[in-house]
Parts: C-alpha cells; structure tokens; sequence
DNA sequence: ACCTGAACACCGTTCAAGT
DNA sequence: ACCTGAACACCGTTCAAGT
C-alpha cells in the first residue's frame, strides 16, 4: 500500500508483473472476459500497450496469472474438521470465487496443467489420502473429485454470465423451466418431470450435494483396515 | 449430396444454415476455435462476410449451432444395457466427440442452458430415473451426472489442446511427471507421490472410473423397494 | 533496461448498393 | 429476399525510437 521508495517517476509506482495482474483481475472482474484489453489495461496502468509485453509474454499468460492470483487467495485459508469437511470447504470455497469470478473458469481450463491446478490437486489430495484411499488409487480419485469441482463450477459461471448482472434470477429459471414444460411430450419425457425441481433449485446447494454423492462413491471404495466397506459420511441426511 | 434443384446460380447451391454450420464445424476442425472466421467462412462458402448474417445472428449462435450439431450426432444412436451401462455408453460417446472436437467444449459452457444441453440432459435423466433413484432427486442426481461428464470431458480436451498434434502424449506425461517429482517437499508433499501414477494413467479410463465412482455414490442413496442400500454396479471391480 | 505509441495484420459486424 | 464487399471500430502484437 505505501507507496515510498525508489524516486518518483511519471507514474506513482514503477510497472511490475504484479501490478499489471492487479490490474487485469480489475478489468475482468468489472468488464467479463471481454473487457480484458491491452490497450484497456495501459489505459488503466497509465502506460503505453507495448509496455505491458515487457512483464507479460502474451494475454494467454495474463489470463493464467491473473487466475492464478483469485484461485491461490481462495486456497490460502486452511479448511479444518473430517477429510469430508475439508473437501466441502474447499470446493465450495472454489465455487463461491468462480461464481464470484466467473471467467476463472475460462482461464482454468485454458491452462490446466500449469501452476494453478498443481495447487488445487495438491490440497484435494492431501484429503483423499485422509480419507483412507488406497494409494494406487489416489492420483484417479484426486483427479475424479478436481474435475467435478472445477467443471460444475465452471458450467456454474457459465449460467451465471449468461444470467448477467441486471437478470433476475427466479424470473430466469421460472422462463427456462416454463420452456421445458412444453418440451415435445415423447422426446423430452424425463425432461419434462423435473421442471419444477429446476425452478427451485438452488446452485450451492446442488454442488454439495454433487461432492457429496461423489464422498460416497469414494467411501464405497474404502476399506478402513478390518471394517467393512460403508457409505461415506453418515453425518450428513 | 445431390445439387440438382433450383436454377444454377453463381455458386452450386444457394446459402442455407445448414451448409454454413456444416462448414463452420470443418473450419473448427482442422483450425481449432481461432480457426472459425467470418472471412474464413465467407471464403470456403465463396460469399460474403455479410451474407452469413442472413442466416445466422453473431458468432456465439454459430459457434452453438456448430457445437449442437456434433452433440446431436453423439446422442443420435441408442445404447443398450443396465443404465449404469447406458450412462457410461454416453458419457464416453460425448467424451470421444469432445476429445476429437475440442472446441466443443467451449461451445457447451458458452451455451449451457439452450438447445444442446437439454439434449444431453434427457439421455441421462432417463438411465438416472431406471436406476431407481428417488423422483424428487431425479433433476440434482441427473445434474452432478452432466455436470462431471461434460466437465471431465472440457478439462481432457483442454489438455488434448495444449498437447497439440504434434506433441507426443507419452513424452508430455513424462515432462509433466518429472516437473512433480522435483516441487517443493513440504507443499506439494501429496502431488510429488502420485507423479508415477500421472506418467501412466489413461484419460479415458479415468474418465470411466470417474463415471463409476458418482455411479457408486448414487448407488448409496437408492433403495429398491424392500431392499437395504447398497453400493452400485457389482459387476465392475 | 524499460517504456512509448504508431503501425501491422488481423477481427466481428454493419450497411449502402446491387440482383 | 438474398447477397456483395467496402467500411467501421475494434483487437493482439511488434518495433523503431526515445529515456
């Protein structure tokens, strides 16, 4: 925050990769994927476009820094309670920051294996291992559990951009749900049935319960030494 | 396949939706999502960029058409089986399409709730609803299904991405694997003892393991009339 | 070394003008 | 009604020139 140091130039700090990722997350959290510009970002920087390339490689990298930088402040804080407890905080902590930062999701997928993932795999994994996994199974069980919490969080932010900020949310889903009450009898029967489930569904609740039903699955692999394979986490209805 | 009707004009056949979404899908093909260009387009059509918008809104409706159109074929031929075999027949056709057709997997998370996802949606509701699942979980139990399977697959393709053609699979894993094995001991203590199980896994078969595991997990909360809980899919090991 | 900002080679989309 | 293609308002990225 203080800004004291080196001699002052033109522009209150010095540019710094650090500041340019500041900068960009601004931008997409107040403008979406779109509003990420470099001329936008120089703009706001009190720069030239140009200047930014001597921090930044190219936008693909912005984009993974800047992801990076929401998804390691959401894993900072250490979750506590059973494994179980753990993964739901995690995940939900997960979700809550891309529903929140929508185009996360965008830069997640678009750069999976590098830096960030690393950083999620690692914690979900520490639980799984907690969990009583057995070790040939953990890098499969790990990957299973990341995969549905990123991809349902994305596919989350996905509705929520198309929700926009100005939507209602209840008028929404009552529209969609109306839709698909009147979906050809035959071809959408299943369809059809839940309309009402869907407009009344709430997100959060059916990501949990999503990690939960994926718990259980897990807990009908494990066999805690001498005691029979049980469904996981009775604590929970 | 026939040209025949219609008086010739300058082109074989006059424009039509279907003959810009059916170029629009080889364009995607071989040029990946940047590939897909109005100019493009307009060029492999021998028109106009002006005239596509006499049949299509914007690029995201064309990018959704496209995207529906390699869904639709997915979902075209009916599986049979238990319906944890028809659920596991599904998820790994729209696996299969969305690792041969990358960017399908940004078509979907662009276009959520409209016409493709519906499509997938009562495919699986309906092996959810044989399953014997209670009917007031019908739409969250289908939902975590979809949700897994289409962001399993978007994550496999965003690797298939990022791997490219050209770059050998093996080879990749094995830099992958190696950068693991050298992370830091304290925090990434879990990451670094999977790295051989990430040089040798199989997406596809993670895939399918996945599949089972939330198949697993829904086993848990079904009970058929009279019968105690228990696990899902005996058959499988 | 770091920054500037004009310039290059593109985009999606629009629209007067044609048929 | 459908098509044309120039034009508009943008992009990401580069690079000579400055400090």
């Amino acid at each position: 925050m203080a800004a004291v140091s080196s001699p002052s130039r033109r522009r209150t700090e010095a540019l710094s990769r650090e500041r340019i990722v500041d900068a960009a997350v601004a931008l997409l959290d107040d403008a979406g994927e779109g509003g990420l510009t470099f001329r936008a970002l120089s703009q706001a920087l009190a720069t030239g476009p140009g200047a930014i390339y001597h921090h930044v490689a190219n936008k693909e990298e912005l984009l993974a820094a800047a992801t990076d930088a929401v998804v390691a402040g959401t894993l900072a804080d250490e979750p506590d309670g059973t494994p179980q407890d753990k993964v739901r905080a995690l995940a939900l902590g997960l979700f809550d920051a891309i529903d929140a930062h929508p185009w996360v999701a965008g830069g997640l997928t678009a750069s999976s294996w590098q830096a960030t993932s690393p950083r999620i795999f690692e914690k979900v994994g520490r639980q799984v291992r907690d969990l009583g996994v057995p070790h040939d199974r953990w890098f499969t069980v790990t990957s299973v559990l990341v995969q549905y919490i990123l991809g349902a969080a994305a596919q989350n932010a996905a509705n929520a951009r198309i929700l926009g900020p100005d939507v209602d949310r209840d008028e929404f889903l009552g529209a969609v749900s109306t839709t698909w009450e009147e979906l050809d009898t035959d071809e959408y029967a299943f369809t059809r049935t839940v309309a009402d489930q869907m407009r009344s569904h709430d997100d959060r609740e059916q990501f949990l319960e999503g990690i939960d039903l994926v718990l259980a699955g897990i807990g009908t692999t494990v066999r805690p030494t001498g005691t029979p394979v049980m469904p996981a986490s009775p604590s929970r209805s």
